[in-house]
DNA sequence: TTGATTCTTGAACGCTCAGTCATAAATTGG
DNA sequence: CCAATTTATGACTGAGCGTTCAAGAATCAA
């Protein structure tokens, strides 16, 4: 379980060839997973969302775990990938910070979608019980708390937050935020101009 | 589906008398709940859980979302009450709150338990598309902020906490914190000494 | 061309699920 | 005691689930 789909989806060099492309496949199906969680998503779904037919699906990507676990690198990768791009893109400022965080005020509260975060919804629908998934967490969590808190020890150098922060308490106050944030986007009653105060508090808080 | 169990539950004058006490049962079927989540949980679990038959569950919850509207009824009601008293057993301190915020950082970390909380885990597994949970969402999370802000606006009065802050906006940052712990503290990576340096760095936004 | 290999197709399997119901048991009102 | 009423019991149902698999199709190596 490791990498149950990995070794299945290196192109193969003998036999007939697949015809679809993984990478597209693992992106509709973990938009499935992410509007309705994983339990409640059958095959079935995820056979209408691909366009494929259960036999694919499964010699590509194993089971249904598979296909989650598939779901969740994928979408971390993208999404750590913006928010590392988003945090360096401009030089160190309190404003860089704010924009960062605002983008998951945004995200979280999109009309119609509040469908939050793939990976905070599998978390909490599968964890404490599946190493799978908890292995991913963990790493996807101490990812991002490693940006944030680099972000802040860079505006540090240049005078924007106070100096006596501890580097890795601040990645984790500020990853509790994000988590929080995804977890009130998902009720109707907290639009964007609710959730925008809470993110100068936790600015107050740095600086 | 507004109150499909609680008609049912008054105490017939004629028939045959129940022979369970239904707060004790659901109380049972809470744990499960949140032990395991809603979709993974079967009617069979809650039978062992409670001791009861099928029958006998039916009849009084309606259904499978009866129980857990009750379920999230009967915690929602004990949590809530507790958080009130913690707020408000204490003059207004910041050690008040910063005790009931710890309190969160405990509970979510006891090893061998990280089921979190039964109100959050059950509004990211079925939250937007629920209704009937949706509606207990926003309520419970509106009293949870009222509390905390309203701890927040004592501690002013007596010179605690400073003096230019939103009562709403407090609310709900105090709250989106409580969230992004229980979020956390579902990885067994993050022990009591990881988060309560962020109530720390929570407290340090409001004085 | 032949055989091995891989993917596609869609039917089928075994199982679990939420929910139902007929019957029996316990209670109340008259 | 006799209906009427409510609960307890547990077998049952129909639907949906994840998964498997045999047969057909497409490719490559030789």
């Amino acid at each position: 379980m490791m990498a149950p789909y990995s070794e299945k989806l290196s192109a193969a060099s003998r036999g007939r060839p697949r015809e679809f492309d993984p990478a597209v496949a693992i992106e509709a199906a973990a938009k499935v997973f992410w509007d309705q969680g994983y339990h409640v998503t059958s095959i079935e779904d995820l056979c209408d969302a691909t366009g494929l037919l259960r036999g694919s699906l499964y010699s590509a990507f194993g089971d249904k775990k598979g296909m989650l676990l598939a779901a969740i690198d994928q979408y971390a990768e993208k999404n750590l990938a913006r928010l590392a791009e988003s945090l360096t893109s401009s030089r160190p400022s309190r404003e860089g910070l704010r924009d960062a965080l605002l983008y998951y005020t945004r995200t979280a509260t999109v009309l119609g979608s509040r469908h939050g975060c793939l990976v905070t919804n599998t978390a909490l629908e599968m964890l404490p019980d599946d190493p799978d998934v908890a292995e991913r967490v963990e790493r996807i969590f101490r990812q991002m708390a490693s940006l944030l808190a680099a972000a802040v020890i860079r505006g540090q150098a240049t005078g924007v937050f106070k100096t006596d922060l501890d580097e890795r308490s601040v990645g984790n106050f500020l990853l509790c935020v994000i988590e929080g944030l995804r977890v009130l986007g998902k009720i109707k009653t907290y639009g964007e101009k609710d959730l925008a105060p809470i993110v100068d508090l936790v600015l107050a808080a740095l600086a």
